[in-house]
DNA sequence: AATTAGCACTCTAACCAATAGAGTGCTAAT
DNA sequence: ATTAGCACTCTATTGGTTAGAGTGCTAATT
């Protein structure tokens, strides 16, 4: 829709349309814009506008004489062109930021919390996906003696994600003995990006002093038993929260569109698929409305998406999936500020504290 | 419902009215019963009969002339002297337990798998609470230095259950420091019940000598910050799987009713109350039918429930939550049966190998 | 005394018709 | 270009009708 005089007020219908569609979950009556916004035009020419709006693809009528619907690719016009993001006041976000903070520090944890807290102020599902060990590199490595072979590998990364092991030898080993292999590790791999750890120890076997070969050798039999570039590479955690709230909303009152919800969020391969997808893109915060989502069993839906860090590198994406009606007003700014708060959180928990100051209030 | 020979039939009309509400969900006829079950008196007896199951209360119409459905009281029956239960075989065993092996080496990932398997293979909503440090005592503690006074507590117990802590101190601390404070704690601590630590530590500060008093008072500080005995006490980890199964369960095609579960099963919370009230009892396998549930909405469902253990302490409680019409004599094994899995595994689990015969297949 | 055949009765579910109301599209006047 | 006015369309609700499933009751049968 280009933006010529004449537009400017059909895009006024169309924004106007829009807001009080997500208000109402009800077809847009010419009568009801004309109400609500005091047009000093009539019902009649806002209904030639509707119908042009029509023409152009950006609502539709539920049926012959019923009011307007927007349209996915009347949505797209509203949240690129017309929408002003009602960003959050101080207040809210102090609120939201004090929620958040109450959890403990561990990243994993970090994350259910704000997954829970932007889906209980959305009112929609909340959902999540975080690499735990993205590009993270070492941080440091402890091998704790269990007794009868069980040995316990503790991992900690840069990023402050710590990971347990249980590995089980076919003997028993000594306590000093595991010591020197975690002094050995840490010597050689802290900082090492966790990718890498496999390759460089297979370095170190052959280019050290032969007195620390049988060590390196315990470890990369270690490193190999866990897969570990595999385990690094795929390794996320999926959240998805306040299914309660879509029960309440009119349009999945259908019980078919429910089921068609309900049977994605059950399923975390494909949370976590969608969630992917919107990983890579430059875009931080991204929609996708409707027949956009290229699985059919969304076509009812939106989804609201902002990506978040741990210093500089993208480890995660969050956001809501509700109906294409969802308030993209306020929260596209929501669940950007989400990942904002969950990016500054994540990179105060890192160990080595770069991204420590300003947090005292937590 | 005593047992003279005129009601033995009376509980025979019931034993085949429930099993075939159960099979087809509508209300069941006299001419439905006289088929299916051969019966070679008339369906006119069969109504008469249905006539005082429903005076006794065991049975109701939905309707004046409609067929009749089982009653919480009617299902009651059924399960307690009724139906006979049908066992899993051999090759269903095999195969669960095949399933349910490929879980790692992590009691919280066997929770979640087993709860997993229990929904797949019942097709109704699996749900597991897992007091993690219930009764447990300490096998070891380590504390690795991160740096910038930052200290990883590892705590694992008895049973394998591992935990992370990371603590904050005002000032960094020397790794060498952090290994006498370590080899105390294990010292004084190996073996002591969870919730008896804090006491015990009190206790090594008053009768030790002096050169380790410093270490004690150290140690202290750490189990304060970690309100060490609040954590143990209640510290449980809640699965729930297979919302989808619900959906498609035509009882639930009433969306009140479905949002009456829904809403039970969204909040944590409430669900760990339930399957608390369950942990007591000295039956292991229990069923909640309909109005016996004291939450208002599940006054449509049925809950079954069967504890498990590790070694001999009862740790927790799995089950299944689907409607009054659920299939009573193939689940009650089943849950049972993963409960039995379960324990196995967590027992297995145990670093002390005492429970380590038997679980070569895994 | 228990069982049963037969039949009247009741309730549901599906279908149809009628109606009120909301909202439109079109046309002719401004 | 806008608008008043009106005919038109579709929904949602109501009431009526009918077929069918299943019962309860009664009188006949064993």
């Amino acid at each position: 829709m280009d933006v010529s005089a004449s537009n400017k007020r059909r895009s006024r219908i169309l924004g106007a349309l829009t807001h009080l569609y997500i208000q109402s979950a009800r077809p847009v009556s010419s009568q009801l814009i004309k109400e609500e916004y005091s047009l000093s035009i009539s019902t009649a020419t806002i209904r030639s506008i509707m119908a042009e709006l029509e023409d152009a693809g950006y609502i539709v009528q539920t049926h012959t004489s019923s009011g307007r619907v927007p349209t996915d690719r009347g949505y797209r016009f509203y949240i690129d062109s017309l929408m002003k993001q009602k960003g959050l006041s101080f207040e809210e976000k102090q609120s939201i930021k004090n929620d958040c903070c109450t959890a403990s520090e561990l990243a994993e944890d970090t994350i259910n919390k704000v997954s829970r807290v932007l889906s209980e102020v959305s009112n929609e599902v909340g959902i999540n996906l975080f690499f735990k060990f993205k590009e993270d590199s070492l941080k440091c490595v402890e091998l704790i003696n269990l007794g009868s072979g069980k040995v316990l590998l503790v991992l900690v990364t840069e990023s402050g994600i710590i990971r347990n092991y249980l590995i089980k030898l076919d003997e028993p080993v000594e306590t000093s003995e595991l010591h020197r292999i975690s002094n050995f590790l840490n010597t050689h791999l802290q900082g090492v990006a966790l990718s890498e750890i496999k390759q460089k120890l297979y370095g170190c076997l052959e280019r050290d002093n032969l007195s620390l070969l049988y060590l390196a050798r315990e470890a990369c039999g270690i490193f190999d038993a866990l897969e570990v570039d595999n385990i690094f590479e795929n390794e996320c955690q999926i959240c998805q929260e306040g299914i309660n709230y879509i029960l309440k909303k009119p349009e999945f009152n259908d019980i078919d569109k429910l089921r068609a919800i309900l049977g994605v969020l059950e399923d975390k391969q494909t949370i976590e698929k969608i969630l992917k997808s919107n990983l890579r893109p430059y875009k931080k915060v991204m929609v996708t409305i409707g027949k956009e989502n290229k699985l059919e069993n969304l076509h009812n839906c939106s989804l609201v998406t902002s990506k978040y860090k741990i210093g500089n590198r993208v480890v995660g994406v969050l956001g809501l999936l509700g109906p294409t009606r969802m308030a993209y007003s306020k929260l596209l700014p929501l669940v950007e500020y989400m990942s904002d708060i969950l990016s500054e959180a994540l990179s105060g928990h890192s160990l080595d504290g770069r991204y420590e100051e300003g947090y005292d209030e937590a």
